[in-house]
DNA sequence: TTACTTTGTGTAAGTTTTACACATTGCTTC
DNA sequence: GAAGCAATGTGTAAAACTTACACAAAGTAA
């Protein structure tokens, strides 16, 4: 790829590190936001976690949780900040989803909004809600939402839908071990649908990404069934062509 | 859905707008770029539209085109500005893709960028490319791009990649009538891979998305091919439901 | 008219998906 | 401890889809 000769009509000057730092410098900041999405799933439910905004115009409102991004601070960062403070959890998955920008999204000025959204195991969270103003809320309850949240809690939840069925996500919603019925419901809270028993087994054991850990439920009022983990290392190596195309 | 009464535990006070705009306001700003990975399809290649770098740090590398985004405007107008600027062009198909914001990525200071991809015809373009500093690259030939660029053109590049599996985004980058024999090369050239000629013939006919519009190719030096448009407004009415777990 | 190149078409084999029912296990309760 | 309950665990046949593959027909060039 040969490098075009300066001609006339190259007429932009070339511009030197101060000329750049002024221009980054000026008035051409925005305030910079992350909000999450953050899910869990707790008795059959897919559940979202929601905080009572601390604004006084939307003091009847409940909002994502979200923070502005420090001058020094990596976006992703900055989203582990808020999943850490909120959850008390570390190493949580968490996504980037798209970027929010409406001129008049924000009532405190022009702030510009990174949402992300995160998968937590509520069995672990239970323990630590302590803010009395966080709240878990069923997906299906979500409606009216302060700011733009409502927005960007839809293209997060439609985000996670698709990737749930690409990517073994789910997983990170469950306990350590769980049982296919387990698994089950929970795609079928998160897609909202019902699924075919026999054939959804039939499916993850094609995949061949459950290991077998020879232990069964306890403490239910029926035949206990087995318990299994997920396989990540094997899932890790796996290289998949995927070519198929469908619309 | 019951809020919850206040509390001691609500520590946090209720903020007022004033507040909230002086958080808003104060240090946490920080500049926001656009980025634009611009593809086109030429000569049976898929192609990127990049510029040489601006920056005398960067001055033998091509990037992006890109630019801050304005106080006062959306993410994408911003992007719909770039493109129009550079192509000429109105309309175009753009989707936003992946906000990158390391802290080193800019050496100008902290410049948080907003990646989008788009999609052009080609000979729409073609007689306005006035700009000698902007040039059409074969995607394959692109490495060692200035910034962070590099990352963000693999990204919307998988993006694209992915993309045009699921959705019609092809045809933005083909003429408004085209033979069959075209949307595969472009598909070829897309996912870098061969497809059957009858299988790929026969999967778009049974999706039932192009119209015969009873014309066929002029001055090629062989039997000519039928030319179809894509029917767009069929497309928009499908309802697709999609559940296949599959990792 | 011949040679060349590319279009247009069908089928059989293999694979995947779907729909569907019954015996088994462990717990509960009577 | 027998009977009833509620869920687990399993297989098969039909349908749908995907893959691999070859030859006649159309138009151009010489």
């Amino acid at each position: 790829m040969p490098l075009l000769p300066e001609t006339e009509l190259n007429n932009k000057p070339v511009k030197t590190l101060k000329i750049i730092q002024s221009e980054v410098q000026s008035t051409n900041r925005i305030a910079l936001s992350v909000d999450c999405v953050i899910f869990g799933f707790d008795e059959n439910k897919l559940k979202v976690l929601l905080i009572r905004s601390d604004m006084k115009k939307f003091q009847s409102k409940w909002s994502l949780l979200g923070d502005l991004v420090k001058p020094d601070e990596d976006l992703d960062t900055s989203a582990y900040r808020i999943l850490k403070q909120r959850t008390g959890l570390d190493h949580l998955f968490l996504e980037q989803v798209h970027t929010f920008g409406s001129i008049g999204r924000h009532p405190g000025g022009r702030v510009v909004s990174v949402a992300y959204y995160s998968l937590i195991n509520v069995q672990h969270h239970k323990l630590k809600i302590l803010d009395n103003e966080l709240h878990w809320h069923d997906v299906d309850s979500v409606v009216d939402l302060a700011f733009d949240h409502q927005d960007i809690f839809n293209t997060c939840y439609c985000r996670l839908q698709k990737r749930v069925q690409e990517h073994p996500l789910g997983f990170s919603l469950l306990p350590n071990k769980f049982s296919l019925r387990e698994l089950q419901n929970l795609y079928e809270a998160i897609l909202g649908v019902k699924l075919d028993r026999r054939n959804f087994r039939k499916k993850f054991f094609a995949m061949d990404f459950l290991i077998d850990i020879d232990e069964i439920e306890e403490n239910v009022p029926h035949r206990p069934g087995k318990l299994y983990k997920f396989n990540y290392s094997k899932y890790e190596k796996r290289d998949k062509k995927w070519v198929g195309i469908d619309f």
